[in-house]
DNA sequence: CTGTTAGCGCATTCAG
DNA sequence: CTGAATGCGCTAACAG
């Protein structure tokens, strides 16, 4: 049998033998009608399994309640960037609770070069958008954003004229605060590419730190790498880690900005027959994902990914709404996580 | 100044004098217009920055030309699957290529629990529905999809009326014919919840694979592990791992159908002193980053997203412009990818 | 061959 | 509570 065509509220109109903006204002709860009406239409349209159609709705709208989470991604690195998986997920919740249609679009690279307009600017069936960092990989878009007047659009850990960012300040002190709490002086930083706002401001956020608690950290345990795809990093954060812990003093506690980095400095100390966390302390800064996907798992700084996507939407919807002006940039406190990875000094390493 | 409106096609009319009709003709190629006229409604579209409205545009058309890429979610193990950001990435480049609107559509175990209709089914804006794997942690979804016929849907990864299903076999006569080819004859599995149509596949391809270059695996050196979340598992892996290391006679090469199982093994070889790949070999599996995301990067077994992508969107294409029957369930070959993490097996174990 | 007119589709809402 | 208008892109039917 084919399938009938949904129905309209034309067709529960006639059902129920009343006016379309009946059954308008009884779905909707606008307008006037009386109780007793209201619930037969209701049960009519529960039969019918009525669904507005979005497309009809769009059409009389001047808003169209929904909002484009856009992503930029270079296909090739699609998966580096653990975040993109707990922000969407965050957004999606977000949506639930606050009844809007969040609507992922993701930019490649390829495609803004040719064509920086996001897909989502495209048709009108979005009000504005939040766009998520990584944007340095995709410059065309950005210049885009900036000059288009339509579309509000506030930036999540990225600068931009309104953006929220996350500040790691409180938990570089606490990463630290635990390191020499446990005994640990000897502390070595490794930061990934600082073009990257997230490195950047975790260096920031250590170097300060540091200076508060007046750690010592040596020029050689000292590492900044620059961005590399995949493998090659890696290669490259091993060699330096293997490197650092032969030398007789070395640290005994890494603080890194990026997992892999994490990892491969825990790699690099097994295999000189040190273990971690019972010879070497090591943190990491990224997702609970990357962090417990491996062992052991990583005591690390996270982003408060939840506050990100609400805070970023209540930005945009001010901007959406009013003529009112909001704080341009805000900024959410990362958090420090525990986990498996950091533990009291070895006894033949205490100083002092 | 407030800004104004975005044009219509009836502004484009007016400002080149025709009617609304040859501006739809012009700009879609469709009906008879003069080269003449044509490039000139087309000129000035392009200076009023038209784009046509989607909701209007839905209004018309009886089919959308929309699909929507259903993710079963629940928050918690959001990351787990590392799956979804290829396959997302994937539908995107598809997307581009073919020109249809993917629509991504995350539903939580959670809001799937009080209604199991999946959004994107809600306002008539997709033609039919992609569904990835892990449906077994929404079992609600799965019930709505089977009983609803409005929207034809296809299954990756996940047995279904229509489906497509990565096939493991080769891959894994390939993976077991490289550990045999450098010399490893004493070879532990260890599988993931078998519940999961991935490492329940994964397991008899093994297995078929072992069988036909004859080699034995004893049945301490077989491992399935139930489904935990996190940190518990892995904690699980590990303790498993170094039990089996710590046998005299202990397996020189591990194959995993988990990137987290492969990444425990070498955690556990590591901190006995064993070496990997040197002493070691594992194999793992599932997506590049997750392979690429620490060290050792894992030689291992990866799904072809592409093909994957590819072929459950021809057959959702066929099912919705069809009454043509299509072919029920297809299957796609994934491959080994050869990393770091597999070497000749040591000398002193080398048995005849 | 080149073009126009007159609706269509459907949920919402203003004027009765 | 009802009737009719609105929003906009598409297209069958018709005219020059």
């Amino acid at each position: 049998m084919p399938i009938s065509p949904p129905p309209t509220i034309i067709d529960i109109a006639k059902r129920a033998g009343v006016s379309t903006r009946a059954v308008s204002s009884a779905l909707n709860g606008t307008g006037r009608v009386s109780e007793q009406t209201r619930s037969v239409i209701r049960q009519i349209a529960e039969e019918m399994r009525y669904q507005p159609r979005l497309a009809a709705q769009l059409m009389r709208a001047r808003t169209t309640g929904g909002v484009a989470l856009i992503i930029p991604t270079d296909q090739a690195e699609a998966s580096e960037s653990g975040a993109h998986g707990p922000l969407m997920t965050n957004f999606v919740d977000l949506g639930e609770t606050e009844g809007i249609r969040f609507h992922f679009d993701f930019v490649s690279k390829a495609r803004a070069a040719h064509d920086p307009a996001p897909q989502s600017f495209k048709g009108a069936y979005v009000d504005g958008a939040i766009v998520t960092d990584s944007m340095p990989q995709v410059p065309a878009l950005r210049d885009y954003l900036m000059s288009q007047q339509r579309y509000p659009w506030v930036c999540i850990n990225e600068e931009a004229p309104y953006c929220v960012l996350s500040d790691f300040d409180d938990a570089a002190r606490e990463a630290i605060r635990l390191l020499i709490g446990v005994g640990h002086r000897n502390i070595a930083f490794a930061f990934g590419p600082l073009d990257f706002i997230s490195h950047a401001s975790a260096r920031s956020s250590f170097e300060k730190a540091a200076r508060e608690y007046d750690l010592r950290v040596e020029n050689e345990s000292r590492a900044y790498f620059p961005y590399k795809p995949r493998r090659e990093g890696i290669a490259e954060y091993v060699a330096w880690a293997t490197e650092v812990l032969r030398r007789p003093d070395h640290p005994t506690a890494f603080l890194c900005s990026d997992m892999r980095i994490s990892r491969a400095v825990i790699y690099a100390a097994l295999r000189q027959g040190l273990l971690v966390p019972e010879d070497i302390s090591v943190t990491g800064m990224g997702t609970t994902g990357d962090a417990e996907k491996g062992y052991p798992c990583l005591t690390s700084i996270e982003p408060d990914f939840r506050a990100l996507a609400e805070l970023s939407y209540q930005m945009l919807k001010e901007l959406i709404e009013g003529e009112q002006c909001v704080q341009s940039t805000r900024r959410v406190p990362g958090k420090l996580v525990s986990r498996d990875s950091v533990a009291n000094v070895p006894r033949g390493m205490l100083c002092g």
